[in-house]
Parts: structure tokens; C-alpha cells; sequence
DNA sequence: TTTCCAACGTA
DNA sequence: CGTACGTTGGAAAT
């Protein structure tokens, strides 16, 4: 990278790199997205990881034999006073960054780096006197820095490193490198700069001038004060600006000098640096939530390449080349019988942790087990030896049911010390292979969600990437391997033609280090899930609900195959004929589909006016702006007929599509469909559906509706019953809130909507008018959303000033509901993170945001995280009961579905009443609040008919 | 072939 | 200019 490295040797004592802390601090935080580097707190750590990285880089490839890094103080500098304006730019540093400056100080000390601050001085100047300092003592100097006004130093002996777009290719600036990319010397640079300008610290240069005519004047006048003696000469335009102007510049001059002998009370030689502490390292990385390999790597860095030997913190373990993490991954044996099982537990019994890890299909309903692979490990969680001491065991399909046994047994035996990754899919993998997994004492993917419930890693790597501080770097993995590090990959195409020897130990490899990776996780999580207390949830909710949900994955719902089959039909026919009419009306035969086409026959050929743009800047084509278009063209029979035909279009197209993708997931084994319930997606602690999404098969209208009479009772059984807690989010608001009217409105019992307008409008319940009623329930459920007047009024149709006097009769009303909603926001903003009543937390870091757009988006959402993750804390609580009860009555109903407030159950003969009864029990008792929870139930012959 | 966007279904 | 999701097809990017 350095093409100017030969810059013929001089002689010298040595190099002195000078580092200008802020600077570089910048553009660490620039360079990497916040989302990605903030501790479980909320604490943004992006530009720490960065400084430590960029200066390691710089390091290793400079090889300085002294350092220093200087930074500015707070509270203004000489410049000021000369120019009150000067660096106010700078001034709006984002607060994130601000607080993670005392932290890269706390570093710099752990690592032996001395860093200098000068009150009433800047970076610059201490900067410019180090390198004069260096100069004298014989050193050559590489001042690193991203601002220009250290261009001024460079001579001989002194050299600025400059980054460019990549920090990566950092500059190397000499005297050369400034003539030829300014026409100026180093020591007319700053002549050109204050002719210039500097917007970055928000100095006004010249209208009109850059650096092309800056440094055409110089060379002709010689310097500043050349140009001032001939202003008068000098023509045009640009002439009159610079003699308007001259004050400015001669002002910026004195501005951007450096001071370059200040007295700071250090010599060259007390700049040495090689001694990092690795005790204050560790305990200032581990507040930081930085990993291992961070951890070694800095170190190995400030410590001329060698590993601190002293110090009793975590020891290296792995070591070798930096790109590998510390993975102690153990040989492991393979267990051919139930014997050899045995013999293992028998060696390992005393073993602190067993991680279980298994691979292959996990998919419900059609689930394989490809291998497993146990590892049982001291668990020293201290880290110091870690998984030295580990012995792993190896067991590859197909087994017989006696390994299976043997396998159950031993997993039972160990289950207070068991972690998986995932449990629910090692639920559907082991059992594929006939194991009975117990429930574990602790899973890694479920911790890592409760710890961070937005970050979603698809795979393992990217799960030990996030907590084990794995960053990937440069090299993104060969692609080659990339399929086969999926955690959830399909068996790698079994062609047996080349499933050598080669090949199998290559798979072994993997399974093992992915076991490895397991064991390294749970070790870090185990003791984060603690503080931030989230263990119950995940010993009470959430390994428990995982097993609920295996068993209605594993069961699925039965479909009717031949009413799919009718529907689809029917709806291609309809969606069809549609289409036929509209492509009569437009005249050519557009996609439908496409809402490229769309546009430009609407508001090209037909020439209507668009409503509104999508983000992306194009006219909307969608229903909303499609239903205004018809209206407002009514009496056009072109364009009406076209729209009409649209808007049938696009509803039976949709409701075909979704037939299509419903009958296309029903197993044919048992023509029931298993969705996949995921449980670490949803950042509220929701559950998802994927595979198919059976919680948005449609409701809200009659035609779609129809769908729901294609799922039945499987043979065995004879109806569906559908549970669903009426209003639960605004009840879990009411008592939240502990607002008097808003719970008395509940425990009325009467219609609560109708009873809210009622205190609303401050009219008898039996004068409340159907508008009203769903202009109140629209505000209620706005309000959960953090809906605006303006969103409230376009949802009612109504006048943004009535929706606003809507809105503040609702809160005259319900004060201390407004409280509410208030205080989680302010609590988030305070504490970094909002909380469900059961304690499950989501951070929002985006509240500090500078970005007004994501900053009130993160209030919406903060405001509405408590509210619908407590409705899926009691869901799920609720399920659990539900479960349990059921199955210790014996029966053989079963919960199939959950869709956020509703449960399907299917019914087996004579159980009806009972199974009614027990569900209802455990969804009503699930938690008790200020207020009932409500619970409507009914039962059909499919799940249309179960609604009730 | 992969990635993005617009659209639309649910609570 | 309403939170939380997943799926689809077309179009753009590769």
C-alpha cells in the first residue's frame, strides 16, 4: 500500500508515530454502523473497536518505535477567540460518539499508549509540536491524521499519513505528494487553505476559489502576504471576491497555524509503548462486550507481536494466525454402537457442561438427522484453559434404536448441564433419529435473542460473529463452504460418487467446530443472560413454549385438499376474467402485476393524475390510490372500467396466490401443512410463522375468509376450536397505565368501544353512532402504534384538525394512558431499553439518533414494544398452561396454531367442553391484571366455523 | 442468479 | 406521517 516507502532511507533514531486521536476517532464511527457495535446497554462502541482496529493496522504495517495520540479538550482554544464560528461544525459531534472518547483514553492507558491533551489547545497543536520534537531528537514522524491543516508539517522528515475512502489506503504525504496534488509546498499549504477554506471546521474561504486558483496566485506572489501587496492587480470576478474577503483569509492564516512548541511535559523517549496491561484490558473489553479475538489481536499488537505472557486474564487458547478464532475444538471419538455411547458418558461424567449439536434437516414434518456430535467441557467460565480439558463424541445416521437409547438415556442423565443451540430444531432432528431430548438447561439461539431480540443471525457464524466478537473482516468465507456452514443447510448433495474419506472428515470438522462454537457461546451468554436478567424468561417462557410449539409443528394442520383445490380454481377464474376486462379498457395487455406497467398506463396513456409517490419516488399504484383514482374518474368509462377491473383483479389474484401457496406446502404424507413457528425473529417477542405464514391467511373480508374453511380436523378428530383474547393490548395499556376510566371501562363489561365513545364524547352509551364508535376504537388501537393526527385522519377519512380534536378529548379522558405512553419513551430513552411486565427487554439506540426520521420512528416503536410484548409474554404463557393442562387430563386435542391473540385447537371426540374449558382456564389465568382478560371461544367444523 | 421494491395478507 | 411480521412477482443489478 505504501508506494512511497522508499523514500531513501535518512538517517534516523527511529520512528515516531503520532496519532490525532479524534480524527481518527471520526472516522472510526463513521466507518462502521453503530447497529452492529453497541453492548447489550445500549452503549455504542463502534468507534472504540474501530480506533483499536485502524491503529493496530497502522502499527503493524509502520512498525513505530514510539507513539502518541493526541487529542483536543473540551472548552474552546485561542481560535476561538479569533474566530467565534471556528469548528462549531464539530461541535455537533453525535452524542454517540462523545461518550465512546473517554473510553479510547481508557484503552490507550490500558495499552501503554501515552495520549496528550493540552487545555486551550488543540490535537493539531500538540500534534505539530510532537513532530517538531521528533524532528529534533532524530526521529522520523508519521503523523497520522485526516485533517489537512497537519499538511503543514510535512518536510523531509516528517510524514502525513492520509486516509483516503478506505481507511485501508492510507496516503503517505510528502513533500512530493503535496507539490504534486496542490502546486504548493508543505509550507504554502496553509496560505492555500485559508484562501480555500475549510468547510470541515467551518471556515468560509473565498467565494469562488478552490485550491486550482489558490495556488495559481501563490506561485505567482510567492505567499500570503505577496498576494495582499498585489490584491489590486488581480482581474475578474475572483479578484473582487478575494479583495472582499482579505480579512477573512488573513484571519483564517492565523487560524490554521500550528503551534508547534508547546511545553507538554513529555520527551520523546517517554513515548514508549509494548507494555499493554492485559488485566485493565480485559476488564475494559469486557464492559464493552468486545470478544476474544479483538481482545488477542490488540494485544498481540501493542505488544511488538508477541502475546503478553504476564497478566492471570483469559489465556489465548488457539492463538496461531489472527483469522482464527480461539476455538479449542477437540478430536473426537466416533460411536459406532450403544457401547461406545456408554464408555463416553462413563469418561465425561463429571464434565461441567455437555453441548449437543446436531445437524440435518430440520424442518417440520419432514425433519432427518444427519450426525450429532456431543462435547463435554470443564466449563470453566472464567475462560482461562477453556475447553483444554474438552472430549468430544461423534455419532452419524443411521443408528439403530439401541444408540438411540443409549443416547436418550445419557442426554436425560445430563440435562442440568445441556445446552443446544436451538431447541426446538433439535426437537424435530433428534427426533427424526428417535432420541428424546429433555429440555436443556440452557440454548444459546434462544439467550442470544433474549439478549439482543433485533439481531437476527441466520446462521451460527453469525450468531458467534455477534457474541463471541468473530468479526468478519476482509475475507468473506470462500463460497464454496458457504452452504455447507449453514446452520440449518440441507444435507450437501449426497452424490456418493466423491463422498470420500476427504469429504466425510471435512463434515466432521464442521459439526465439531460448530459444537465448539456452541460450547463458546453459551459460555459468554450464560453470564450476560444474567445481567440483564433475562434467565427466568428463558427458563420460564421460552425453552418451555419451545416445546409447545415442536408438538404443533410436528401435528400441523389438516387441509381439505379438495376445497383448496375448488378455490383456487375459482379464484383464477374470477382473477382471470378480470384481467381480460381490463386489458379490454387499456387497450394493451399489461402485466397486472407490475406496477412499472401500471403507472404508465394510468398516469402516461390514460392520463390521470397520481395521487402519491412511493418512497422510492414513483407513483403508487397501490388499492388505496387505485380506489381514489375510481372515484375521482367515475364518469371516465375507460378509466373506471380499467380500475374496476384492477381492483378485482389484484384482490382474486392474491387470494389465488395464496390457495396456490397454501396447496403447495400441504405434505403429502399426511396432508396436513407444518408451518415453522420461529421464535428468535420477532424484535417484540412475538412469535412468526414462515413456511407457509399460516398467521396471515385472510380474515378481514368475506371472500378471503373462505380460506379458513380449508383447514379441518385430521382423522381422529372432529372439530376446531378458535381461542382469542379480546382487546388484549388495550387492556395490558389500561393496567400498564393503571388508568381508573380506562379499566372501568373494561370491568364494565359492557361494549367497550361503545362505552369509551360514550366517555369520549361525554354522551349516553345509546346516543354513541356507529362513526363514533370506530372513529374511538381506531384512535384506541392508533394509540398502541404511536399513530399521528395526520395518520388518524387519513385512516377516519376525516380532517386532520378533527382527528386532532378527536385525539385530545380521548387523552382528556384518559390522562394517565398519555402518561403512560410518554413514560416508556422516556425510560427507553433513559435506560437504552424498553420492558415487558415479565421483563423481557428491546433496546432502541436509534432514540439518540441526530436523524429525526429514524428518531421518531424508534418512539413509535418503544412506545409499542411494552404493549405487544407483554401480549405475547401472556400468549405464551398461556400456551404453556394450555399445553400442560391438556395433556395431564389426557386428552388428545392439541394446540395447532397461534396467531399472536388467537390459539387453534383441533378437537378429538367428546372432548369439546372440556378442552374449552381448559384452554379458556389457562388464557384467563395466564397473569392476572387490573383487568379481566377476555376470552371468546368457539368451535366448527373447520376454522371459518370455529370463529365466533 | 441474486437482490431490491412495491404490494398486501395478518394481529 | 401506525407497530410487528412473511410472501409474492417484477425489475434492476449481477
Amino acid at each position: 500500500m505504501a508506494d512511497t516507502e522508499s523514500t531513501e532511507t535518512l538517517e534516523t533514531r527511529g520512528t515516531l508515530l503520532v496519532v490525532d486521536g479524534h480524527s481518527l476517532a471520526f472516522r472510526a464511527f463513521f466507518a462502521l454502523p453503530v447497529e452492529n457495535f453497541s453492548t447489550s446497554s445500549g452503549q455504542a462502541t463502534n468507534a472504540v473497536w474501530g480506533f483499536a482496529s485502524m491503529l493496530s493496522q497502522v502499527i503493524e504495517a509502520e512498525r513505530p518505535d514510539r507513539l502518541a495520540v493526541a487529542f483536543d479538550v473540551k472548552g474552546g482554544t485561542f481560535r476561538n477567540t479569533l474566530l467565534p464560528q471556528y469548528k462549531g461544525t464539530r461541535d455537533a459531534a453525535p452524542e454517540e460518539l462523545l461518550t465512546q472518547l473517554p473510553l479510547i483514553q481508557r484503552m490507550l492507558e490500558a495499552l501503554g499508549v501515552t495520549y496528550i491533551e493540552k487545555p486551550g489547545y488543540e490535537g493539531d497543536d500538540v500534534i505539530g509540536t510532537l513532530a517538531s520534537m521528533g524532528e529534533a531528537a532524530g526521529y522520523h514522524t508519521l503523523v497520522l491524521s485526516g485533517d489537512r491543516d497537519a499538511f503543514q508539517l510535512i518536510d523531509d522528515y516528517i510524514t502525513v499519513l492520509y486516509p483516503g475512502h478506505h481507511f485501508k489506503d492510507l496516503k503517505h504525504m510528502t513533500p512530493q505528494e503535496v507539490v504534486a496534488k496542490y502546486k504548493v509546498t508543505p509550507a504554502q499549504y496553509p496560505d492555500l487553505a485559508a484562501l480555500r477554506g475549510e468547510t470541515a471546521d467551518n471556515i468560509p474561504g473565498v467565494p469562488g476559489v478552490g485550491d486550482g486558483f489558490a495556488a495559481k496566485w501563490i506561485n505567482q506572489y510567492g505567499s500570503l502576504d505577496g498576494i495582499r501587496e498585489h490584491a489590486d492587480e488581480i482581474g475578474g470576478k475572483k479578484g473582487e471576491a478575494l479583495r472582499a474577503n482579505l480579512e477573512q483569509v488573513m484571519l483564517n492564516r492565523r487560524v490554521n497555524a500550528l503551534v508547534r512548541d508547546l511545553d507538554l511535559g513529555v520527551t520523546i523517549d517517554d513515548l514508549t509503548f509494548g507494555r499493554p496491561d492485559p488485566d485493565k484490558i480485559d476488564v475494559l473489553f469486557k464492559q464493552l462486550e468486545f470478544g476474544a479475538r479483538t481482545r488477542n489481536r490488540v494485544l498481540k499488537t501493542f505488544n511488538g507481536g508477541e502475546m503478553p505472557k504476564a497478566g492471570g486474564g483469559a489465556s489465548p487458547s488457539g492463538g496461531g494466525t489472527p483469522s482464527e478464532p480461539s476455538l479449542h475444538i477437540p478430536e473426537a471419538e466416533h460411536a459406532a454402537d450403544a457401547a461406545a455411547v456408554e464408555a463416553w458418558e462413563r469418561t465425561n461424567s463429571s464434565s461441567a457442561r455437555l453441548t449437543l449439536h446436531a445437524e440435518g434437516d430440520a424442518r417440520p414434518g419432514r425433519a432427518s438427522l444427519r450426525a450429532m456430535a456431543l462435547l463435554a467441557d470443564a466449563g470453566d467460565d472464567d475462560g482461562a484453559g477453556a475447553g483444554e480439558s474438552a472430549s468430544a463424541l461423534v455419532v452419524k445416521t443411521p443408528f439403530g434404536p439401541d444408540v438411540a437409547d443409549a443416547l436418550s438415556g445419557l442426554l436425560e442423565r445430563h440435562r442440568d448441564t445441556l445446552v443446544v443451540h436451538g431447541y426446538k430444531e433439535h426437537l424435530h432432528l433428534l427426533a427424526a433419529g428417535g432420541v428424546d431430548l429433555p429440555r436443556p438447561a440452557f440454548d444459546t439461539k434462544l439467550a442470544g435473542y433474549l439478549i439482543r431480540p433485533d439481531f437476527h443471525a441466520d446462521t451460527l457464524e453469525q450468531a458467534a460473529a455477534q457474541f463471541l466478537d468473530l468479526h468478519v473482516e476482509e475475507e468473506p468465507k470462500p463460497k464454496a463452504t458457504q452452504g455447507l456452514l449453514d446452520f440449518d443447510a440441507e444435507p450437501a448433495a449426497a452424490d456418493g460418487a466423491d463422498g470420500g474419506d476427504g469429504e466425510r472428515a471435512r463434515e466432521d470438522g464442521i459439526l465439531l467446530r460448530h459444537t465448539a462454537i456452541v460450547t463458546a457461546v453459551a459460555r459468554d451468554l450464560g453470564p450476560r443472560l444474567e445481567e440483564c436478567a433475562q434467565t427466568k424468561l428463558l427458563a420460564d417462557i421460552e425453552l418451555p413454549v419451545s416445546e409447545v410449539l415442536f408438538g404443533m409443528e410436528n401435528e400441523g394442520a389438516k387441509t381439505d385438499m379438495r376445497r383448496l383445490d375448488d378455490m383456487r380454481d375459482m379464484f383464477a377464474a374470477e382473477a382471470s376474467q378480470a384481467q381480460e376486462i381490463a386489458w379490454d379498457n387499456a387497450g394493451s395487455r399489461v402485466n397486472l402485476q407490475s406496477p412499472k406497467q401500471l403507472a404508465k398506463v394510468l398516469f402516461e396513456d390514460m392520463g390521470l393524475k397520481p395521487t402519491k409517490r412511493t418512497k422510492s419516488g414513483s407513483y403508487t399504484t397501490n388499492a388505496d390510490a387505485l380506489q381514489t383514482l375510481y372515484v375521482r374518474n367515475a364518469d371516465d368509462e375507460r378509466a373506471s372500467g380499467f380500475l374496476g377491473a384492477l381492483l378485482r383483479h389484484r384482490e382474486t389474484n392474491k387470494l389465488k396466490q395464496i390457495v396456490a401457496t397454501l396447496i403447495d406446502a400441504v405434505n403429502p404424507d399426511d396432508g396436513r401443512i407444518h408451518t415453522t413457528f420461529e421464535q428468535t425473529v420477532a424484535a417484540t417477542g412475538r412469535l412468526s410463522s414462515v413456511d407457509p405464514n399460516l398467521q396471515n391467511i385472510p380474515n378481514r373480508n368475506a371472500a378471503g375468509r373462505e380460506i379458513r374453511s380449508a383447514f379441518v380436523p385430521g382423522e381422529g378428530f372432529e372439530s376446531l376450536m378458535s381461542c382469542d383474547y379480546s382487546q388484549v393490548e388495550l387492556r395490558i395499556m389500561a393496567h400498564l397505565s393503571g388508568d381508573e376510566a380506562l379499566i372501568e371501562a373494561f370491568r364494565s363489561g359492557t361494549d367497550f368501544h361503545r362505552y369509551v365513545a360514550s366517555l369520549v364524547y361525554q354522551l349516553p352509551v345509546d346516543e354513541i353512532s356507529a362513526d363514533q364508535r370506530s372513529h374511538v376504537k381506531a384512535m384506541s388501537y392508533g394509540l398502541a402504534y404511536g399513530l399521528s393526527t395526520y395518520g388518524l385522519s387519513q385512516q377516519l377519512k376525516i380532517s386532520p384538525g378533527e382527528a386532532e380534536g378527536l385525539k385530545a378529548k380521548y387523552f382528556a379522558t384518559f390522562g394517565k394512558v398519555h402518561d403512560f405512553l410518554e413514560s416508556c419513551v422516556a425510560q427507553a430513552r433513559e435506560r437504552g431499553y424498553t420492558e415487558t411486565m415479565f421483563g423481557r427487554r428491546r433496546y432502541f439506540p436509534a432514540l439518540r439518533s441526530t436523524n429525526r426520521v429514524a428518531r421518531d420512528a424508534a418512539e413509535r416503536a418503544a412506545l409499542n414494544a411494552p404493549i405487544q410484548g407483554t401480549a405475547a409474554d401472556i400468549m405464551k404463557i398461556a400456551m404453556i398452561h394450555a399445553d400442560e393442562a391438556l395433556r395431564s387430563a389426557g386428552l388428545k386435542s392439541r394446540i395447532i396454531l397461534q396467531i399472536h391473540d388467537e390459539l387453534v385447537v383441533e378437537i378429538a371426540p367428546g372432548e369439546a367442553e372440556t378442552a374449552t374449558r381448559l384452554v379458556r382456564e389457562a388464557m384467563e389465568g395466564a397473569v392476572t391484571l387490573d383487568v379481566p382478560l377476555d376470552v371468546s371461544t368457539g368451535i366448527g367444523s373447520d376454522w371459518q366455523l370455529a370463529a365466533h
